[in-house]
DNA sequence: CCATACATGTGCATTATTTCACAATGCCTA
DNA sequence: TAGGCATTGTGAAATAATGCACATGTATGG
């Protein structure tokens, strides 16, 4: 694995990850080899789009045969460093951050709630069903140094997301994922990922609306 | 406005979105009038991008001065046919859906749920705190009809959404807004975007990993 | 009424990403 | 062991997105 990484575009990753979702269906019950036309057309993307994102980080296919599924899978696995757990902490435990930490998803991709906070007084101390309790925001530095927590999630509303990020990568988090619509600033060396659904949403109407009005432009 | 239309980049239409959000808070509590660097400022991208952005639409700034809040805010919400209410309806409803469907910010930007539905017979009937009932699958069709339900969201199982999907497309859904982590294909006409949380917490993750180990490469 | 300051709108250069198209290469069969 | 088939890996072309830099136009102050 030379510095060819230097210059790997973001989309690439995201792809990556993309293309393990029907890899891992296909482990259960699928042939062991794909060619990458059969998995671009899975994903809704190019051929060679899918040999050149993995080209990045090496040749994991066999010429004239395709890619076995098992170990291409294995490689992005290991190319995303999801062949390990992660452990993780939320704040804001609303309708969504309870949807989170009870996901299944999550826990059996390696990611691991380790610890849930609020600022509501009259969530903390409830436990949930996964066991954990809702501790005080006031503990999230006390808790994130005890538990070895990487990586944040935040569920809060708007007006608290960008406190609540420093108080995470005060505390020593390594990378943030933020559910509210708002932009945070992260002091120093700390990643940020936002999931804003209106956002897709609105990009969603925009596209609807350029329908119905004909698409008389072209 | 000319056929510039045309080819808009994605991205555009997402950043629209992404620029509203501060301009809204502004609104309330800010001057009157902000410039492209302002605002670029608020959303960690270039100045000339966000000019750019805007002139795809038309000229809503006023040289040497800057753009009229208010104003920028509504020709936004045209362009995104945000300035509209829209019918909703969800399809599963765990705790995800649940979430979504009482959010409150959904609401406020004129998106409106209007059914529920569940496969779950132990689900159907119950009533939610946003005084909906959550009906039975089959009963999709009659009521994307009767209530004229222009966009479906899929918080369903993986293995549940290219069914879904299915449904709604064929009661005459418009667009659909999936949240389970699998891609669907949809039948001809109807437009889809996938919010997949899991994604963008692999990409995190991926970039994690490569600031431990030293960024030695350059 | 002119000069100055400021910020937009935009043509163009730059940079990034995607796609094509084909040489390289491993499998299989005879 | 050679020849044919299939599919990868990849340079080079095409396409797309971004950012610079400045001409254009507006407001303001003397």
């Amino acid at each position: 694995m030379p510095n060819k990484e230097s210059k790997i575009p973001n989309s690439t990753i995201e792809r990556l990850a993309f293309y393990s979702r029907p890899l891992e269906a296909l482990l259960k019950s699928g042939p062991p080899i794909i060619s990458s036309e059969k998995l671009a057309g899975l994903c809704g993307v190019n051929p060679a789009q899918v040999r050149k994102d993995l080209a990045y980080f090496g040749e994991f296919g066999v010429r004239g045969v395709g890619y076995e599924i098992r170990d291409l899978l294995k490689e992005i696995k290991k190319i995303l460093a999801t062949d390990r757990k992660w452990t993780l902490c939320i704040v804001g435990m609303g309708n969504l951050g309870i949807s989170l930490i009870e996901n299944e998803n999550f826990r059996k991709r390696g990611y691991l709630f380790v610890a849930a906070f609020d600022s509501d007084a009259r969530k903390t101390g409830r436990q949930l069903p996964c066991g954990l309790t809702i501790e005080p925001e006031r503990k999230i530095r006390e808790l994130v140094r005890e538990l070895d927590i990487e990586i944040g999630v935040i569920t809060t509303p708007s007006r608290a997301a960008q406190r609540v990020t420093e108080m995470l990568s005060a505390a020593g988090v390594r990378a943030i994922l933020n559910f509210a619509p708002t932009q945070v600033r992260t002091p120093e060396r700390c990643i940020v990922e936002n999931v804003d659904f209106s956002v897709k949403l609105e990009s969603l109407v925009y596209h609807l609306e350029r329908l119905y009005k004909g698409k008389r432009s072209a």
